[in-house]
DNA sequence: TTGATTTAATTAGCATGCTAATATATAGCT
DNA sequence: AGCTATATATTAGCATGCTAATTAAATCAA
């Protein structure tokens, strides 16, 4: 029991717990907790979402993104439509199976959520949504911070 | 902002923004967090591990910690050793340069956990691990509840 | 207008996680 | 003893994350 405080590695282990147990749980339908996290996402937006939009809403790298719309695009529950306004951005938008497709998945992830926080208060559960939320601002700040300062 | 809970998301992201940001700055060294945190763990046991032993502690699966073994062995830092009690077992042990490396790598682990909780409460921080904790053993009871009510 | 810079999407290639399957060794049952 | 179970390490192969480099388009400056 070494150190004071191991945040860093309990939060990397009960994150790789939570994608193992959802990713073993939508396999049966042919998705993932990384494309379930992509539909999210896409459910709130009717226009679409330029990919960079999406990819920095789901908090992955562009080139994460692209395999992942390609094969979400293969499994036709999404589209790439072309930017009127600007022909380098494609807009993705969920296809009327993939609204369905989102709403069955969504529910079994909703379920994993429930069975894992059965238990707990929701005060505490916020208060540690809120502590994280910080945490991930300081890795923006962090970011802009390239270690020594910058002019 | 859909849901009224998505700690399993914030988690995720968390854990992803650690673990980028950790390993970007181990790369120098020819190190990774994940590198790092198994040298963590053999650091604390003087007679070595068995490798499953080592896995489970670290919460990685067996086939995931060969490889990285493999990798630490290969750059001297730790030694697999026959167990005289059990040929299937190999125990893990930290070569001399490998506890050196380890003081290394622990000081920048150490400094960016400083950099990522400066500004938090203590008292925050430990209610947070404590629900953490919490929530990585509910997965292993949902692992031994396979669903539906078995036998 | 032209030329340099920035931005969006992509491709290539690597690291790390997993499950499934295999080889070997131990343990347990009759 | 001998046969089956379980346990340890490994190999093979896939999924998902990243960074670096490429291509095409938009933007900004002269």
């Amino acid at each position: 029991m070494r150190p004071i405080y191991n945040l860093g590695r309990q939060v990397g282990l009960l994150a790789r717990l939570w994608r193992t147990e959802l990713d073993n749980r939508l396999r049966p339908l042919g998705l993932s907790q990384a494309r379930w996290l992509l539909l999210v996402h896409l459910s709130d937006a009717p226009d679409g979402l330029a990919q960079l939009d999406l990819a920095v809403r789901a908090g992955v790298s562009g080139p994460t993104l692209v395999r992942q719309i390609d094969q979400l695009e293969e499994a036709g529950l999404v589209e790439r439509k072309e930017d009127p306004n600007d022909r380098r951005v494609k807009r993705v938008t969920l296809t009327a199976a993939g609204v369905a497709r989102f709403q069955e998945v969504d529910a079994i992830a909703v379920a994993l959520r429930h069975e894992v926080l059965e238990g707990s208060e929701p005060k505490e559960v916020e208060a540690a949504m809120e502590l994280t939320r910080r945490l991930i601002n300081r890795f923006d700040t962090l970011a802009k911070t390239p270690a020594k300062g910058a002019a």
